[in-house]
RNA sequence: GUCCCGGUAGCUCAGUUGGAUAGAGCAGCCGCCUUCUAAGCGGCAGGUCGCGCGUUCGAAUCGCGCCCGGGACGCCA
């Protein structure tokens, strides 16, 4: 157990521990689960409670309530905690717990560190977070921004918790398959047929291209089988087989083309590393516009693992891990529960994005001394449609004991981003949405919002502009943020900048709020040199309220940390946020009826700042002081 | 067909390890700006937690079966 432990802030952890105590003195030598100590529904049960007394009255084959008062009867909480007495046990056997004043301040004193509560855990293991995943000669679409918000938003918060050092983005790019080769291969033909000039080549070109090239090689091979199955005559076959050749011809092309890329071709490598700079340089971009902490040091494409996947095949084989079926390699699961295996080869010999994913899987989780990243953590931040592809993925290493048992592999699955009409956001052409664009609708959404409200007449355009995109980030950030990663959600720009209830906007303005009070408090020199000089106090309701808040912080960041789920801090911020408006309205900082009310109301104040402040830059959203 | 994920107020969603009267926001209705930013606050109204059976002192939560919606399923990535 080392040293550094951290401060115990979080009244519920305390008191689990205070019960996990009384416990064991009531009842010595019985073996009794942890203490359930939840967070009180209505102010009339206190501020926590405690749930065990029924649990335990069974396992102790005694009645509840005497369980309960023999709890009460050997807990020690006087220093943090309301004296209990028989009032406090209510129902079949709550014990409901009112937290003293004194502790709170004393709690929210300890928070008050440059840490915020949150020291970096010496121990924690190398995590890597799979994110971004973007492809070659592709714009980003709205199917990267969860992958993007989301996996950047576990890096920051494991950042937090693990330190900078420990965490490792890992952007997959796409930059490998056939689909790469066929926009080589065009573009090859284009640049010979000086339809293009490469050095001017933009990412938008590249879309059209990859959309002519991907037409180019479609075949109708399902209508020439289904001809042939059906018997439809010799006449249907050869005319569709005409109308095959082309594609199909095109298709060879794509495939030398990668077979040159592969094996190194001079002149293909260049066209191939013009499309890789032109698409990375513009995803990167829009990465930036989304606040995104995600740089060319994060990229790691398929093609980096090129030169690993034959001897790791190689190795699989001849350790029988692999077997051949149907021509195709591949490594069974059934005996880990997937009946479906995994295909590491195909017919022709060719590698699949599984074959790609062990490599990289080793990579990440190997030693850095042998060129690894040293993981043992890895967070994939992909979308749930590819759960089945990562447990076959998972499985596999295992099984060919590719990474070690104390190695932690984790889909962070989500699900799809929906248009108005409750199917996949797709453009009305039925295209996939640029991101770029979409962030472009919902600056001006925010800023036509902002043009609408009175202040609206106290701000320059370029604050206006400003404050928009900061809005706008905030809007798009959050929604994707707050819901549960795994389910769909509806992307509705109307509903995400309407600045009212829980949104961005509000949490933003929530801190606008809070700033402008110091400011204030500045202005009129109430505000000393050493900010944390002067004693915290709680005494009004709306007061211990929000302190109560800002105390769950550091275990609701952790939390985040364990279960991979943003949407518990959103949750905790969008409190944090309304706490503080409560208090807003009820507590007087300037005004308040003596200096040393108005002194703590300040602290309270400084506090909830910076814990906002921290929660939203975790959640990649930067703050505006003004609004 | 098999497997995975969802189903909670008109709409969008919370609900932690099974706990008290299932909570927010939006939309609707009623109040509150001479006072630190009304993008706010208070209040009213709104629910067979998809359905059934079971386990339990207690089930939105756990188990089994079904219904509805979405997704995945050996040679695309």
């Amino acid at each position: 157990m080392p040293a550094s432990a951290p401060t115990l802030l979080d009244p519920g952890l305390i008191l689990r521990q205070r019960f996990a105590a009384a416990a064991l003195r009531a009842f010595p030598g019985v073996d009794l689960p942890d203490p359930i100590i939840t967070l009180s529904q209505s102010p009339k049960f206190g501020d926590y409670q405690c749930n065990s007394a029924m649990p335990y009255s069974k396992l102790l084959s005694k009645p509840p309530r005497q369980v309960a008062e023999a709890l009460v009867a050997a807990v020690d909480i006087a220093d943090i905690a309301e004296p209990l007495t028989p009032a406090s046990i209510a129902g079949p056997g709550f014990i409901n717990i009112t937290l003293s004043h004194t502790a709170v301040a004393s709690l929210l004193a300890q928070l008050d560190t440059p840490d915020l509560g949150l020291p970096i855990d010496p121990d924690a293991p190398v995590t890597v977070v799979d994110l971004c995943g973007v492809n070659l000669a592709k714009q980003m679409h709205i199917g990267h921004l969860r992958s993007t918000v989301i996996g950047d938003t576990l890096a920051r918060v494991l950042e937090r918790t693990i330190g900078p050092a420990k965490v490792k983005r890992q952007n997959h790019v796409g930059d490998w398959g056939l689909p790469i080769a066929m926009v080589t291969a065009r573009l090859i033909d284009l640049e010979n047929a000086q339809q293009i000039d490469l050095a001017k080549l933009t990412l938008d070109d590249l879309d059209a291209i990859y959309k002519q090239a991907k037409q180019q090689c479609q075949a109708d091979e399902e209508g020439l089988q289904t001809a042939r199955a059906w018997g439809m005559g010799p006449k249907i076959e050869a005319e569709l087989e005409a109308a095959n050749a082309e594609p199909l011809a095109h298709l060879a092309r794509a495939k030398s083309t990668l077979v040159a890329l592969q094996s190194g071709d001079p002149d293909v490598r260049r066209v191939w590393k013009r499309i890789f700079d032109t698409t990375m340089a513009a995803c990167l971009a829009t990465c930036a516009r989304l606040n995104a902490s995600i740089s060319q040091a994060h990229t790691a494409g398929e093609s980096s693992y090129e030169n690993k996947l034959a001897p790791l095949v190689a190795r699989l084989e001849q350790s029988g891990v692999a077997e051949l079926g149907s021509g195709a390699l591949i490594i069974k699961l059934d005996d880990m529960g997937i009946p479906e295996p995994c295909l590491i080869r195909k017919s022709d010999g060719g590698y699949l994005y599984a074959t790609t994913d062990l490599a990289a899987i080793m990579h990440r989780t190997s030693s850095v001394a042998t060129g690894g990243l040293g993981a043992s953590r890895v967070v994939y931040c992909v979308d749930a449609r590819q759960s089945l592809h990562f447990r076959q993925v998972f499985a596999a290493a295992r099984k060919a004991g590719l990474v070690a048992p104390n190695i932690s592999l984790e889909h962070a699955a989500f699900g799809t981003i929906l248009g108005e009409d409750n199917k996949p956001f797709k453009s009305r052409s039925g295209d996939s949405v640029k991101l770029g664009d979409v962030i472009d609708e919902v600056v001006a959404a925010a800023l036509s919002q902002l043009r609408a409200r009175p202040r609206a007449q106290e701000m320059t355009e370029p604050e206006m502009a400003h404050i928009a995109q900061g809005v706008a980030l905030a809007a798009i950030r959050y929604t994707d943020l707050s819901t549960e990663r795994i389910k769909d959600y509806v992307f509705s720009i109307a509903r995400m900048v309407s600045f009212e209830g829980q949104t961005g906007p509000y949490l933003l303005y929530a801190l606008a709020r809070v700033c402008s009070i110091l400011r204030n408090a500045q202005g009129q020199g109430l505000l000393t040199d050493s900010p944390t000089a002067g004693p915290i106090a709680v005494a009004h309701p709306a007061e211990k309220a929000l302190a109560l808040v800002l105390l769950r912080y550091p275990q609701v960041v952790r939390d985040v940390d364990r279960t991979l789920e943003p949407s518990r801090l959103c949750a905790l911020l969008y409190e944090l946020a309304g706490a503080f408006a409560r208090f807003f309205e009820a507590c007087p900082v300037l005004k308040a009826e003596d200096d040393g009310t108005r002194n703590a109301r300040l602290r309270l104040c400084q506090l909830t700042r910076r814990v906002l402040t921290d929660g939203l830059g975790l959640l990649g959203i930067p703050a505006i002081e003004r609004m």
